[in-house]
DNA sequence: CGTGTAAGGAATTCTGACACG
DNA sequence: CGTGTAAGGAATTCTGACACG
């Protein structure tokens, strides 16, 4: 499990082209964010720039709303997608841990 | 060899992101293109967008720029290299045409 | 709730040209 | 040759608000 794909999270693309991609209006795309869905980056200008994952994000949400899904229960999806996120990432230490230094048996 | 990074050639980067990214100028950046060195693609607008990879070429010709290669001779060396990635190209399919059907040998 | 829209302003980008060297 | 710059215009994006439902 290495590192791959390096710029897929980089936010470095504007609303406009994010229009294209998703098919999305800027008004949904701002919306989204604004419901905490979706978070660019600001440029000094203070115009957004949106990653490929954000776009990809994007989608999803996009398919959801169709669906009659909520905003907000979106949200709580995403709340517990980072939880079980965090908690492989900590599984996965602690297997290396244990494959470096043995399982802990005292 | 299979498929990999996905987004590095997507052309989706305007010109001011590209600024940043590599620290050359608007006028450095748009005279490498008028020089063929870089192959933007452009918005509805008008604008450019760049992908991943032009901004690392780009970063390559602004070294070589500043070793003293002319403009010219990058274009030869970009012809040159390819050249050669299209007989890689097809090198790589000759073997894999060989190993799926065996060496031609009448 | 989610989205469209008109409004006004600010930031971004574009081209062609002049300058220097 | 490679790059900076001022000029004027066009495309892009931003925010806050009103509207509908």
């Amino acid at each position: 499990m290495g590192i791959e794909e390096p710029y897929k999270d980089k936010k470095v693309i504007t609303i406009g082209v994010v229009r294209e991609l998703t098919g999305l209006s800027d008004r949904q795309i701002r919306y989204y964010e604004e419901r905490k869905l979706i978070f660019p980056v600001r440029s000094k200008g203070g115009s957004r720039k949106y990653s490929f994952s954000d776009i990809e994000q994007l989608m999803l949400i996009a398919d959801k709303i169709e669906d009659g899904v909520q905003t907000h229960e979106i949200r709580q999806e995403l709340a517990r997608e980072i939880k079980h996120h965090k908690a492989d990432v900590r599984s996965m230490i602690q297997g290396q841990l244990n494959a470096q230094f043995g399982t802990r048996r005292p």
